[in-house]
DNA sequence: CTAGAAGTTCAACAATGGTTGAAGTCAAGC
DNA sequence: GCTTGACTTCAACCATTGTTGAACTTCTAG
């Protein structure tokens, strides 16, 4: 039943690197962070799949947001190992509600910062009339 | 002229922790950088002065902006040693120009993430009609 | 004058997010 | 089958932002 398996494409460090913009170094630190998962060669190579392309760039993407390689192993272990488009939608719905409470307290420290005086009391006027 | 001159206060590093609430191991490692300035006493102590308790405060709101310690020192570097209002104005709206600078760049990795699939071209689906 | 609190320096450690280099192994084309 | 490029692990190192502890000194109150 299963018609042309097409053979599911397995990258390299190397492949992922390049299609995804991350250095190779930082594929493995991912990996070795249960960030990205591979599978091994019988001679010990990492091989990925497709998706994991996607996942190397977001993970990027949430480090823009501030997320911390913590943080997005969290968020990345709920992503099924073959997401469907609904998963990735999910995903970044994640994210991108992260993105918005680190704007959101950003705010904060702005109306702080501008309501005057909280900022700090400036010290008083020697000049006491 | 100078009538009673008040013998300007000054703070021991613990003084200036608990007028700060930053640590004093946080107040030695700022004045090693450069961010706070002190002098000493005979005994080799560091003796504050009352505009940096407004100082070491600015650090941490700074910080919460996302500044690094680099980029504060070189913002507090302009601020004279014995700051006018108008300076402290000026230093506020500094950050605050930093943080409405980093909440622009949030929402553009925001825009990016919720233009759908400008996060991450999905993979084609296998069932292609 | 002296005890104790608080100060000093310096080095080491911690967490975060990787990069770099050494030494060795694998895979692919010719 | 061999060369060459890409891979492997591991340890060391980098920057950042501090904290902690040891060993020693100073300050202040009684």
């Amino acid at each position: 039943m299963t018609g042309s398996v097409t053979a599911q494409p397995s990258l390299t460090v190397g492949d992922l690197a390049r299609a995804s913009g991350v250095a190779p170094s930082a594929v493995r630190f991912y990996e070795t962070h249960g960030l990205l998962t591979s599978e091994r060669t019988p001679g010990n190579q990492r091989r990925f799949r497709e998706p994991d392309v996607c996942r190397a760039k977001i993970i990027r993407v949430a480090q823009r947001v501030g997320l911390s390689v913590a943080e997005i192993r969290g968020i990345l272990a709920e992503l099924p190992t073959d997401p469907s488009l609904h998963d990735w939608q999910h995903l970044a719905t994640r994210i991108a509600t992260e993105a918005n409470y680190r704007i959101q307290q950003l705010r904060r420290v702005l109306e702080d910062i501008t309501s005057g005086q909280k900022l700090c009391e400036l010290p008083p006027d020697d000049r006491t009339p």
